[in-house]
RNA sequence: GGCGCCUUGGCGGAGUGGUUACGCAGAGCUCUGCAAAAGCUCGUACACCAGUUCGAUUCUGGUAGGCGCCUCCA
């Protein structure tokens, strides 16, 4: 497949170490807060990827990071810890705000229809293996001490900078932030912190150097290379990655193990809202509860994703969420005529049903074309829903929506048919049509809708669909 | 100040050197007992100014506007 790699910044095609295995590294959340939706724009697009590997005949080794320490308010690894800040907050330690975040982070993802990541593991499990990094690197000498910590000096990495292609001379570093004087450079970066000799934290642990905790980028580097081996496939994130974290894992990683961190680096645009950014600071998150409170469901959320290209930069409102559930409704409609197969059609579509998933597997190779995908799905759809299903298609049909929901996880073979009361309801409401009882008719017809089932009356008979799909 | 990206019809959003993407919303029509979240049709979109070209929304240069990063942040 193709896809995009920062790297290089061209769509190149995927090369693989050990094919037919896939490694994928993703960062993570820092489990301080609610998600919003930006997050999740980042992980369906991320599943997206992952789905579309392994419809490639891949076998996918994904692993995504839990960040429950280390993660400073400032990325210059002044301020305080987020997971301690959110303690205070809560009146919790921070380990119960971990917890808390992380089970609720765990949850939303089932609900979009995320993938479970083949490993799920979390800073505060590794601080062996974030500990073992950071020797590594002072023993070849890319570290030094100062009275807060060891950090990483990227003076000692030629190639500092050159992933996010960052001019560091030109950089106004410490322009609208304190620079720590005691730094050897802005762009060095703290890999183990040490805890102020006059507070406890709840977070700390003895390392070599003293107790403290580690420094946000390093717990990246120490488990994608523990799990996935020095060089992997495909490391994911947001964007604003790029700069800063990515750039600072890649210069730990490839100065300890002397070999490329990660071939492909695929990273997800942001989603504005109101043409600004999601951010702590303008307190515009919209979260999965907010979504779900105003009516739509999480798949409601998922199709709305699907309708923008990851590398550019989205926009989230609730008039175009509105659209992509009017838009979701369609398919599910098709969707539910596996159950209301007939003796025969009326006319053929113009396509192969098993053809279908296979048309959208190559859109999703170049490059995750997802809008292109729902372009070609609503032909597919339209051609469906106004010729129907005949009962000897009822298994090919069933297949492609086995195929799409692999692909795009819209849940369309979980759709569930009407019960034996409303199917009652629809035969009867037939039986008054074909009497020619309009008033009864029109009566059943509206008790239907109040059971979220509507009728369309077509040559061949009636034909439901949901009106609101849960 | 430095670096980078973007600008498509009311909204969202693909794509292409010459031929209507698609969806939502809107208008008209059709089917229908009436309907339909059904079907069909429509709006004659590609920021602006130059250049290259037989021909540019698509390439090049510039102008304007927006956004992102260099704080937090997916």
């Amino acid at each position: 497949m193709n896809l995009y790699n920062t790297l290089t910044r061209k769509v190149d095609e995927i090369k693989l170490l050990n094919p037919p295995t896939v490694t994928v590294y993703t960062c993570g959340p820092t489990v301080y807060d609610h998600a919003h939706i930006g997050h999740w724009f980042t992980y369906i697009r991320m599943d997206t990827l992952i789905r579309t590997l392994k419809a490639n005949g891949l076998k996918t080794n994904w692993v995504m990071n839990i960040t429950d320490v280390g993660h400073l308010t400032s990325d210059a690894d002044e301020g305080e810890d987020k997971l301690e800040k959110g303690a205070k907050r809560e009146g919790k330690t921070a380990w119960e705000v971990a917890a808390y975040y992380t089970d609720e982070f765990i949850e939303s993802m089932n609900e979009l229809n995320i993938l479970e990541p083949d490993h799920i593991v979390k800073a505060t499990d590794h601080i062996n293996d974030q500990v073992d990094l950071i020797k590594v690197l002072e023993q070849k000498g890319f570290t030094y001490v100062i009275s807060d910590g060891v950090y990483y000096d990227t003076s000692k990495f030629p190639r500092y900078g050159d992933f996010a292609k960052l001019d560091i001379d030109e950089q106004q570093a410490g322009k609208r932030v304190e620079l720590n004087p005691e730094k050897k450079n802005p762009t060095d970066f703290a890999l183990w912190k040490l805890s102020p000799k006059d507070s406890k934290r709840d977070m700390e642990w003895d390392s070599p150097w003293g107790k403290g905790f580690p420094g946000w980028h390093i717990e990246c580097s120490a488990m994608s290379m523990k799990y996935l081996g020095d060089t992997l496939d495909i490391h994911c994130g947001g964007i604003d990655h790029i700069p800063v974290h990515h750039t600072n894992e890649i210069a730990q990683s490839e100065a300890a193990s002397g070999k490329p961190f990660a071939n492909h680096w695929m990273h997800s645009n942001h989603v504005m809202v109101d043409n600004q950014k999601i951010s702590k600071s303008l307190d515009n998150g919209i979260t999965l509860e907010d979504v779900k409170a105003k009516g739509y469901t999480p798949l409601d959320l998922r199709l709305h994703v699907l309708e923008s290209n990851y590398r550019s930069q989205s926009k989230f409102s609730w008039e175009s969420l509105a659209s992509a559930k009017q838009r979701l409704l369609e398919i599910q409609a098709m969707a539910v005529l596996r159950y209301q197969a007939k003796p025969e059609s009326s006319d053929y579509v113009s396509f192969a049903l098993s053809d279908v998933p296979k048309e959208v597997l190559n859109m999703l190779n170049n490059d995750l074309n997802t809008p292109s995908v729902l372009a070609y799905l609503s032909d597919v759809v339209t051609q469906l829903l106004t010729v129907g299903i005949e009962g000897d298609m009822v298994d090919h049909f069933e297949d492609m929506l086995a195929g799409l929901d692999e692909l795009l996880g819209l849940k369309l073979l979980e759709i569930k048919d009407i019960d034996s009361d409303i199917r009652e309801l629809v035969a009867k409401r037939e039986e008054a049509r074909l009497n020619k009882d309009w008033e009864e008719a029109d009566k059943l017809r509206q008790a239907l809708l109040d059971k979220n089932v509507a009728i369309e009356d077509k040559a061949t008979g009636p034909q439901w669909r949901w009106v609101a799909v849960r």
